[in-house]
DNA sequence: GTCTATAACTTGATAGAC
DNA sequence: GTCTATCAAGTTATAGAC
């Protein structure tokens, strides 16, 4: 691995350990064991580490969201693939989630700004999705912003929670977790 | 309003828009249109302001589930009124919530362990409920850890979408968030 | 590429006049 | 209680030697 990638690495440590804010450059250089000023010989500056972060995260969504769209399934399915992919998601880079979620307000101009907009423009095609199982009667007739936001919102502990005792294989937790969001905690037909 | 509440009301704030961190003694003396140093004759540190924010509302969390744990009702009852009681408090202070929910982990020690053992006795006392309901049928045989964070997780979003195109009244906005979590987003019997 | 040295600035907090 | 003045420490980032 070269030293740059190292550097993104652990910074993407660093910020969802202390935050943003609190993740200072000597921090970050001690960790790769460089001097502080040396940082500057792989990076410009360390907003542009979480422009990165951010950045290729949003592909990353986006690019699922096109496939998603793509494939010959009742909007059921869709959602049942788009959480599967965010809750692998969330397992399997949980620190680049954490500060992709949670350090974002952090970018400058104009990355605020275009992250917002896409964030947007996913929520949207999410929602587009969501308005079709209503109007199909595939789902409960509730607002379609409360859907989407209170599933997106509803697997968001998971990248927080790794080492948690879930004694659950990742099979399993994610299976449980999408039928807890698409059932219901309450178990019919007593 | 004294200024003393002022200046804990605007600190709030200010926490929430931009971070603990980010958030600077002059923002702050600002707002309440004093010069820095004149907040201290009001308080004696900054992260004090902090520290009554997280520990007001984690007695506000400890007390209701004191009543709810008193009451007679089932476990679905009890978990329904847990969940309206967040709604509720999410919706009439979004700012407390949100600087509970995110800013926390800037608590000095020994706050923050006291923070944390808090939420930890919260967690566990919501979960015994949970698990009393998996035992007894009234749930699905998911992992009460996997339910609670989930059910916790999913109503995250409340507080940070005050100005959101939601067009329902407050009652209406509960009422179909629990429906969602706890009769899931498919419809049955068609 | 890595270092030392340092510039330029912001931070939380204090001292003391009024 | 509020102010001016200031401190000590921390911040990101750059200059220039090696």
């Amino acid at each position: 691995m070269n030293k740059k990638q190292e550097i993104y690495d652990e910074a993407a440590k660093l910020f969802q350990e202390k935050g943003y804010g609190a993740a200072s450059m000597r921090d970050l250089a001690e960790r790769v064991h460089l001097k502080a000023s040396s940082l500057y010989s792989h990076i410009r500056k360390k907003e542009e580490i979480l422009e990165k972060i951010c950045a290729d995260l949003a592909v990353w969504f986006t690019e699922a969201m096109e496939r998603v769209e793509e494939m010959e399934a009742t909007p059921r399915e869709k959602v049942r693939e788009l959480l599967s992919f965010h809750i692998r998601t969330a397992m399997d880079d949980p620190t680049s989630i954490t500060v992709f979620s949670d350090e974002w307000k952090h970018l400058e101009e104009p990355y605020r700004s275009q992250f917002l907009a896409s964030r947007r423009d996913y929520e949207e095609r999410f929602r587009r999705i969501i308005q079709a199982g209503v109007s199909k009667g595939e789902f409960r007739p509730i607002d379609p912003n409360i859907i989407l936001y209170t599933l997106l919102s509803g697997i968001r502990w998971l990248h927080h929670k790794q080492r948690l005792p879930i004694p659950q294989h990742r099979e399993g937790l994610e299976m449980q977790v999408i039928e807890l969001l698409l059932e219901g905690l309450s178990k019919k037909n007593q």
